[in-house]
DNA sequence: TCCCGTTTTCGACTATGAGTCGGAAACAGG
DNA sequence: CCTGTTTCCGACTCATAGTCGAAAACGGGA
């Protein structure tokens, strides 16, 4: 006799805000974990795949087309994550654009992944895992795009992957990395000098905004085929 | 009214086999999907995770012990992947090793992943993603541990890279990549050599048989460190 | 108008590590 | 002892990341 099982999406939404990594989060206002922090989401509709639903969910707390990125990251399926019922979760990592600000309900607000409160559930290992995925994926592909503006200066964009990434960034290897892959492309226009001046910067734009792998980072790539020759 | 919703986990195990990648399958003896090819699973138990439970059902397929890694990969929960019911699975890489030979049931076989018989519902789809993800694993960590045996020459190891990636691979430089990255060390024996003679091949094992990603790999890398100073 | 501090931009240089090539080394067999 | 075979290993080229500093382009004030 099998225990009912039910089955969940969960989502880490992530933005850059005021220059640190911040998740979104709601309060339980019921127990189990009442007062505690727990992620966006709730149970898989009967006509969707998780996929859809976790962005249906999504909607419910933040305008879905603030959200530009959405990717599985696990199943957390432990006995007794949720006490009381079986519940398996499969959680995602959802990303927002620095320069939107979604309204959200009351219940719900932003928090720094430095210093996150109480979280419910095993919550914080999500945030954990998205974090680490969010990392991984802005250094060989070109996900940078999900948490940028349409179109930005080189110093913000580097102020984006130090917020993210945790470390320093070189704005001149970032912007010669990016733009040699074509992940980056100048937009011609500039933007205006802060209030103590200086140069005018010009402002860039990602070419593809969709998730898109460079294939140069393997190692042990194929063979060069050198130049495909013309026809005889 | 929710529809009654089951939860299965599947494994695509792969290996290599007379120089190809193959997979295990057992051949369904009832509908739906009736003498097609699927992948070995089953439903989750209730006092297990979904890792436990992989190892579990395909325990009842070959000798656990022979399975060297397994890593999830995916879940599938499309509403009408399976007909009649609900049915959501998550879905595995496993690995094998060459040189093992595991007994398996009688309603189960090994198949090249070029040249897959009909399959059961959408099992393609998850051998293709565990495909994709051995390539992908293979060139930016030490995955290669879970294909080999212990010991090996760097020739027969080059055999398992280019059957697993699908290009060739160059001996000099595959050797030198993980040996630079410590991923492989010599054994000091060496191998006799073949009928035809030949130079004896030294013989190599991977330093570690747990799966660990190389950091260096990353581009965008924190800032070179220099050389930490001594104490004063 | 002319400095000056600021910020961005861009070139040159260095460092690292991957891909390639060819010759030397070590075997079996005749 | 010679030949064919396989492995080993050093040297070279090439692609790309990381670093540095000077020049460019602004605003503000003397």
């Amino acid at each position: 006799m099998a225990r009912p099982t039910e089955h969940e999406v969960l989502a880490a939404v992530l933005q850059i805000r005021e220059g640190s990594l911040q998740v979104l989060a709601w309060q339980r206002a019921r127990p189990p974990d009442e007062g505690r922090w727990a992620l966006p989401g709730g149970r898989l509709g009967d006509d969707e795949d998780v996929e859809r639903s976790v962005r249906r969910q999504l909607a419910e707390k933040v305008d879905v087309r603030e959200v530009t990125h959405v990717e599985q990251i696990s199943v957390f399926s432990s006995p007794d994550r949720v006490p009381g019922v079986r519940q398996i979760a499969t959680a995602f990592l959802g990303l927002v654009p620095s320069d939107s600000d979604p309204e959200v309900p009351s219940d719900t607000a932003w928090h720094p992944l430095s210093g996150l409160p109480l979280t419910a559930f095993d919550h914080a290992a999500i945030v954990e895992a998205a974090h680490d995925r969010l990392r991984a994926k802005l250094s060989y592909t070109n996900l940078g795009f999900a948490l940028a503006p349409r179109e930005f200066t080189i110093s913000a964009l580097r102020g984006l992957y130090v917020a993210a990434l945790g470390h320093p960034v070189s704005a001149t290897n970032l912007q010669r990395v990016l733009t040699r892959r074509r992940l980056l492309e100048p937009t011609g226009e500039v933007s205006p000098p802060g209030p103590a001046g200086g140069r005018p910067a010009a402002l860039f734009r990602f070419t593809d905004r969709v998730l898109h792998v460079t294939d140069a980072f393997a190692v042990l790539r194929p063979p060069s085929e050198q130049l495909r020759g013309a026809v005889p």
